[in-house]
DNA sequence: AGATTCGCCTGAGAGC
DNA sequence: TGCTCTCAGGCGAATC
């Protein structure tokens, strides 16, 4: 599933073959995503000249010359491939936007939580993209950051974690790693977390994600980068999915729960 | 306001 | 082999 540094290592995969080309066509074969993709869509790609690339939280975005931005989120199954036109097509093919150098960028997502949608004149915040929390490596987010925004909370340390409006991009599985590493309790109340430890697991979370991006993500299923390759970080993985398997650092099974109806993992005596 | 639950989807895997 | 059932989950919307 596609979190921050999968989007990332999509979006540097991409971003060579799309700075400085021009869309000659775009082929929507399924609009019905998270929300549809817009009927005028194609139209307005058609003829623009691709300027740049960003990603903001787990959203990607293409920057087009008169301003607008494609926004894509790949939901948990979405891949996002550079391929010759032409390519073979495969069930769930979506989005094809063709470039005028015979590539193209493929969008292919076989439960449809992604979206595909056009950020029109983006100089205007756009509404998913307003209320989203700091990224986790801008100079905004910090132990201090974070233990400020967590006072008088109750929930679970990890479902505040995980909340894009406190910081993007700490999905289930780095949040999970994150906490293992900070010897944080996924249970715990937010509130509850000191200082000195919130300032431990802001850097966790950073550590994390870097290894995760330089890694090429993590591929447990679905995720390939753009150039179809599989990520290497499940390979460092300390408790996410290893549930009954004994701890990399301690030797005691790691266990599983349930918290804010996603599957957790930690280790019970690394984690207090 | 914060916390919790729901709903959107299909494929993989388990069980029969 | 093939069916049915369960689970996975990002995240906005709805509800408590």
């Amino acid at each position: 599933m596609p979190e921050l540094p999968e989007v990332e290592t999509i979006r540097r995969g991409v971003e060579p073959y799309v700075v400085d080309r021009r869309i000659s066509r775009v082929l929507v074969r399924e609009a019905r995503m998270r929300w549809p993709v817009p009927p005028d869509f194609a139209e307005q790609l058609r003829g623009r000249l691709i300027v740049g690339t960003s990603r903001r939280g787990k959203y990607l975005l293409l920057h087009l010359d008169n301003g607008d931005r494609v926004l894509i989120h790949l939901g948990m199954s979405g891949r996002l491939l550079v391929l010759d036109q032409g390519h073979p097509l495969i069930k769930h093919d979506h989005v094809d936007i063709e470039l005028g150098d015979g590539k193209m960028l493929r969008f292919h997502d076989p439960r449809r939580f992604g979206a595909v949608l056009l950020w029109r004149h983006a100089d205007a915040s756009h509404p998913l993209l307003a209320g989203m929390g700091p990224e986790p490596f801008s100079d905004e987010f910090d132990g201090d950051y974070l233990h400020r925004m967590s006072r008088g909370r109750s929930a679970a340390i990890k479902s505040f974690v995980m909340d894009g409006r406190i910081v993007v991009g700490a999905g289930n599985i780095y949040a999970a790693e994150s906490l293992f590493r900070a010897g944080i309790r996924p249970t715990r109340a937010a509130g509850d977390v000191s200082l000195p430890r919130y300032r431990v697991l802001a850097s966790m979370i950073r550590d994390v994600l870097n290894e995760a991006i330089m890694q090429g993500g993590t591929t447990l299923r679905d995720f390939a980068g753009a150039d179809g390759a599989a990520g290497y970080f499940q390979q460092d993985l300390y408790v996410y999915g290893r549930d009954t398997q004994p701890c990399r650092s301690c030797a005691t099974p790691i266990r599983r729960l349930v918290i804010g109806q996603r599957s957790s993992f930690f280790c019970p005596r690394c984690q207090r």
